[in-house]
DNA sequence: CAGTGGTCTAGACCACTGG
DNA sequence: CAGTGGTCTAGACCACTGG
């Protein structure tokens, strides 16, 4: 038995088959790989000898090679040779999550202190109105805070949450959504636009930053599981204190 | 001049070019799509005359459109021809994808221009060699552009990626992207690491922009699905011009 | 240097489409 | 039916790898 025909077991070609050739190739080399015979990082024959054991032209090996690669269970190298990639090995967290600002420092293993600049209950106004979709005579709760982490400011945030989700403002100590979440109104989805801006005096002050540096500028709006609107907030970080970290993933169509 | 070439425009294939003839192809292609000589839904001429017309095989054209068919930007029909893809019109794009900025523009409704700053071959600084996995004595690319989104520029973007994924610099006209998928080394997951600046005096002339300006500073490093790094790149951004959407889920334990 | 993958050709036959 | 894309062959030369 040939050496190719060891690894990828043996291939019957019936020319008359329903399936293309390159694709029961394919499905053979695959096999190979999750039986185990061919390992992790482990070299595939060359082409030309796969070619050759199988009675396939090379084109005929390199597509059933392509579709493989593609798939992400193959590597190339040109002059080296055809690999198994290596194992995913994913312990990550999920794509992109939603965080509260504590939460969010606390994996950072700061601590999250808050200053209040204000909580009042007023009126929505037409553009909160609009984005969390009020009716004009509704009322909000806004909350504006100054965020630190170990003691260092790093965000003013301009929470607005309908009075309908949260009646009481005081309620809040220093997790919003610890509040939203005993009250059943827990968001689960969270659109956000983000920009750079230089900061104004008032906002740099607050801040501790020079007036004019450099600032993100973040607003969410938060939805719950039905899809209503939950929570609108417009947040102002020190460019120079906060990464911002996310992990994207290339559509699969 | 015939219909072909009446459709694609004229083309050049000097066999000693550096970048496969395929390639060339497929931006020609790419190009006429682009230009509105190939409008939306209509058929391009045959494989077959294609090949005649500019002198190449018909498996080589046949490669060049199987990539822009991975694009999304042809389909194909047996028995009936190859055809542009409807107008993109992505009513809501995927949690968080992974796009290219040609791509991303284009989905704006924005034309994607680029002023090259330079494209060098070296060996990869320390901190490159870290990020991508590479020993010491291994060669990158490196690809300074200037982008713009319908003339207005928008982004400094300084790509890196080793020369073992992308040997010639110069094989790369607007999209990154484009190349490294041809070349089987498209990237599926990135870590995206973002936080605001004030723009120093030289990057605020190239975005023309006063110095100080606020700017989004975008790390990003991409992975192949082995989980092999294949590109750094770190951008610039002008605040006043740029929203970074991304949508954000609640975390599921 | 031998061996690898990367590109390319000129041809062939097939299944399918649509007038 | 002519014309299309889908598959496949047997060969060639290239750039690159790594001993």
């Amino acid at each position: 038995m040939s050496r190719v025909a060891d690894l990828l077991g043996a291939f019957d070609l019936d020319p008359r088959a329903a399936t293309p050739l390159y694709l029961r190739l394919q499905e053979q080399i695959k096999a190979a790989i999750d039986a185990g015979s061919l390992k992790p990082l482990e070299a595939l024959p060359g082409e030309r000898d796969i070619a050759e054991a199988f009675n396939v032209s090379r084109v005929t090996v390199r597509k059933a090679i392509a579709g493989l690669v593609d798939q992400g269970l193959l590597t190339q190298r040109q002059g080296s040779g055809t690999f198994v990639a290596a194992k995913p090995e994913r312990v990550e967290q999920p794509l992109s999550r939603l965080t509260s600002f504590t939460e969010d420092m606390r994996r950072r293993g700061m601590t999250a202190t808050v200053y209040w600049l204000g909580r009042t209950v007023s009126l929505a106004s037409p553009q909160e109105a609009m984005r969390l979709a009020l009716s004009p005579n509704e009322t909000v709760v806004r909350l504006r805070r100054l965020r630190f982490a170990n003691q260092v400011p790093m965000a003013i945030e301009c929470a607005t949450v309908p009075t309908r989700f949260l009646p009481d403002p005081d309620a809040v100590d220093t997790s919003l959504y610890a509040v939203l979440e005993a009250r059943g109104a827990l968001p689960v989805r969270a659109l956000q636009r983000l920009h750079a801006v230089n900061l104004s005096g008032e906002d740099a002050a607050l801040l501790e930053v020079a007036p004019g540096s450099a600032g993100l500028a973040i607003d969410r709006l938060s939805y719950l599981d039905s899809g209503l609107p939950v929570e609108f907030t417009q947040s102002l970080y020190r460019g120079d204190a906060y990464d911002f970290v996310a992990e994207l993933n290339l559509r699969h169509e």
